[in-house]
DNA sequence: ACCTGAACACCGTTCAAGT
DNA sequence: ACCTGAACACCGTTCAAGT
């Protein structure tokens, strides 16, 4: 793996451990494993160094020797969940489809990883496995008539609002904001005088559940991109 | 204020203080000032109740009296910036420009509050300030045509896209993230083989900035949000 | 090279006590 | 009614010391 050929002998902390123990020492891999298991299953807020070192069955302060602080491990973790999405076999004679299917495998993923959906929001996740998904982006909307920049930028937009949405879904299942489901009849009971839409729309508003936003919203980003299509 | 015409006198602590010192007791408003206070000049990760019961020249345990938890009052401080937004007279006949302008607006606030803008994501912002602003969205967008659900979800998207692209300028600002600096070289460098368009399109895709992007979303969503208005 | 324990400088929140 | 100090149960990160 070094350029050179020749290499100095293992140094003796190099060999065996102890006693046969398995003593399987620790990767940058299996720190991001652990990371996103907490994640998965405590959320952001309960994300913790010394939460994912008990994971690990360590102590905090060896993680940082394979890693240089939370923020990183928190790019790290969100570069593995977004090499999960699998990328269709680029056709761009049907790209709106395409788009579609790209959509929908995201939003499964971050459905099931809420907290690192959350953890997506603010920062932008520029790791290895995303430059696949940016050539195929390129190559199905360019093949298809979209000029590069808005290529480029409609994805950034459609990530955006996959991850914000996927965060709404999470916090919604949780029953920690009890502020959606009142929203109702907050909305029906104000003034009718001084709000006439709200009112009277209230309860067609509430209604619509997270997949019905999430089309809306693929289905009105598509249409609008379908406009940059130059002939 | 209170329903009933009577009331006892006041208890003694009720009156002047010690002497003659301002003694201003504090109030919930207060405290979301200076919320917003350490909010703009310290960011979201620098926001602390401890800082801002400094900002306050009192003790952190002093504002638990006056708001329930540091959650709390992100949201107060949002609803507050929220509030900042000016609504154009609605005009349904120039809806599109009505809701640019309107977008523009709330782009400018989140500028100069990226702390705000960045705790805005992942957060439902529902407080009272919030709901003159559905209101005319739903009468501008109703009066064009747009059914009353499609009108609130555009609304929605329309928040999330905004509220997220000026954390990503409040990031690019501060040297903060120097991801996004080397990112055009990082393209560049790819194997062309496996990577033809990222390769030929990095310097393009890296041009552009933020208002650009800003623009191009904008304008994306207005697009597509024409082919929901029914004649 | 890799791991550890203990420490440092912080957090949010509570609670008895003051005025 | 409102404010305070001190405490509790935590944080992320560093660092000398071990193997």
């Amino acid at each position: 793996m070094t350029s050179s050929g020749v290499s100095a002998p293992d140094p003796p902390w190099w060999d065996p451990p102890g006693r046969g123990e398995p003593r399987t020492t620790l990767t940058r891999d299996k720190v991001v494993t652990a990371a996103l298991h907490v994640l998965d299953e405590v959320g952001l807020q309960g994300f913790t160094m010394r939460r994912v070192a008990q994971e690990l069955g360590t102590g905090a302060a060896t993680i940082y020797w394979h890693i240089a602080d939370k923020e990183q491990l928190l790019q790290l973790v969100l570069d593995r969940v977004i090499g999960e999405i699998e990328l269709p076999e680029p056709d761009s004679t049907r790209w709106q489809d395409q788009i579609r299917e790209f959509a929908r495998a995201g939003r499964a993923v971050f459905r099931d990883h809420p907290g690192v959906a959350l953890a997506s929001l603010g920062r932008t996740p520029v790791g290895p496995n995303l430059v696949p998904i940016m050539e195929w982006f390129l190559r199905v909307l360019g093949e298809a008539g979209v000029p590069p920049r808005a290529a480029s930028w409609f994805a950034d937009l459609l990530a955006l609002v996959g991850a914000a949405q996927a965060v709404e879904d999470g916090l919604s299942v949780k029953t920690n904001n009890r502020a959606l489901d009142g929203l109702g009849e907050y909305l029906a009971q104000l003034p009718a005088d001084q709000f006439p839409q709200l009112t009277s729309f209230a309860a067609e508003m509430a209604r619509g559940d997270a997949d019905d936003r999430s089309e809306f919203a693929l289905e009105l980003l598509i249409r609008g991109l379908a406009s940059y299509v130059r002939q």
